[in-house]
DNA sequence: CACTTGACCTGTCCGC
DNA sequence: TGCGGACAGGTCAAGT
């Protein structure tokens, strides 16, 4: 689910809601999805302070507390935000193949509890994300190793290229997918990406042509503007900060499409397995 | 060092 | 309807 496009929905959803907040709740049913401080710790960090900002890097929400610390939320797989007034029973979900559950439910492993009465719930089925808490004095360096943030300026053609000069002998797909080439792509958008330019997953980083990594540049560009504009792809358990699905399920092109119909030249998109992921492509369109 | 694989979890879907 | 197996959007640590 949460890709660059997804949190980034998110993102703008909370910010609005959050920013300027005081919490004046946490509470925590499964100790495990907290990184970087203690239960108590966390308690000590969160309970009482300030929402400054809600920003994003790669997949990461990044919530600034007036306590000094910052909370970073990293969503994972099945992972979901969402705020509600207390008692709400919303319902989150909506697209034909998400399922819909009231929140909170038994997946509802975290509650933030927000000055004027709304609640901040976060679910995980699979309990691979997490809530990590770092001295915001420390941020810059626990975020370093990520790649740049390929909607904003200072991804250039020039930094993509050099980035992937590291990654020369891995498939192109890896690379879109390796977090310190460039931040924020996930398996549906490297798949749509790599569509939109035409070239196949497997191809050596380094059989690239100036013209085809250009071309891949601009792509992945295109692609997740599309999907930020569409408030993201849910196919499975993501929702926005509201508890709703985004539509880029029905724009995508090849995702989870094999069998039907290549939208370029007609001929069937074929799943296969690159860098160990379900990948699709048209083998037809893509070289 | 670069790269690939398995592990973390639970739910869902497909074939028998 | 039940059951086993494959698979699922992300990232690490451990292995080659």
């Amino acid at each position: 689910m949460p890709e660059l496009p997804e949190v980034e929905t998110i993102r703008r959803d909370l910010a609005r809601a959050l920013t300027g907040r005081t919490i004046r709740g946490l509470t925590v049913r499964k100790v495990k999805l907290l990184r970087g401080a203690s239960a108590r710790q966390f308690h000590q960090r969160v309970v009482s302070a300030r929402i400054l900002d809600v920003s994003r890097r790669a997949k990461q929400l990044v919530l600034a507390l007036s306590s000094g610390y910052t909370l970073l939320v990293h969503l994972k797989m099945t992972g979901q935000l969402v705020l509600a007034a207390p008692g709400a029973n919303l319902k989150v979900g909506g697209h034909p193949i998400a399922g819909v559950r009231g929140v909170p439910n038994k997946y509802t492993y975290i509650t933030l509890t927000l000055s004027g009465g709304r609640q901040l719930y976060f679910n995980d089925v699979r309990q691979f994300g997490y809530w990590r808490l770092v001295p915001t004095s420390g941020l810059p360096q626990v975020l370093a190793k990520l790649g740049p943030e390929p909607l904003a300026k200072e991804f250039t053609l020039a930094r993509f290229r050099a980035s992937l000069a590291r990654r020369g002998r891995t498939s192109i797909k890896a690379a879109l997918l390796d977090q310190s080439v460039v931040a924020g792509i996930g398996n549906i958008y490297a798949d749509e990406s790599l569509f939109v330019a035409r070239l196949r997953p497997s191809r050596r980083v380094k059989s690239l042509h100036a013209a085809e990594l250009a071309g891949l540049w601009r792509a992945v560009r295109a692609v997740l503007r599309r999907a930020v504009a569409a408030r993201g792809t849910s196919f499975n358990s993501y929702v926005d900060g509201l508890g709703r699905a985004g539509t880029y399920w029905d724009k995508r092109l090849v995702y989870g499409r094999a069998g039907e119909p290549c939208p370029r030249c007609r001929r069937p998109i074929v799943r296969t397995v690159v860098a160990g992921r379900g990948t699709h492509t048209c083998p037809h369109c893509q070289r």
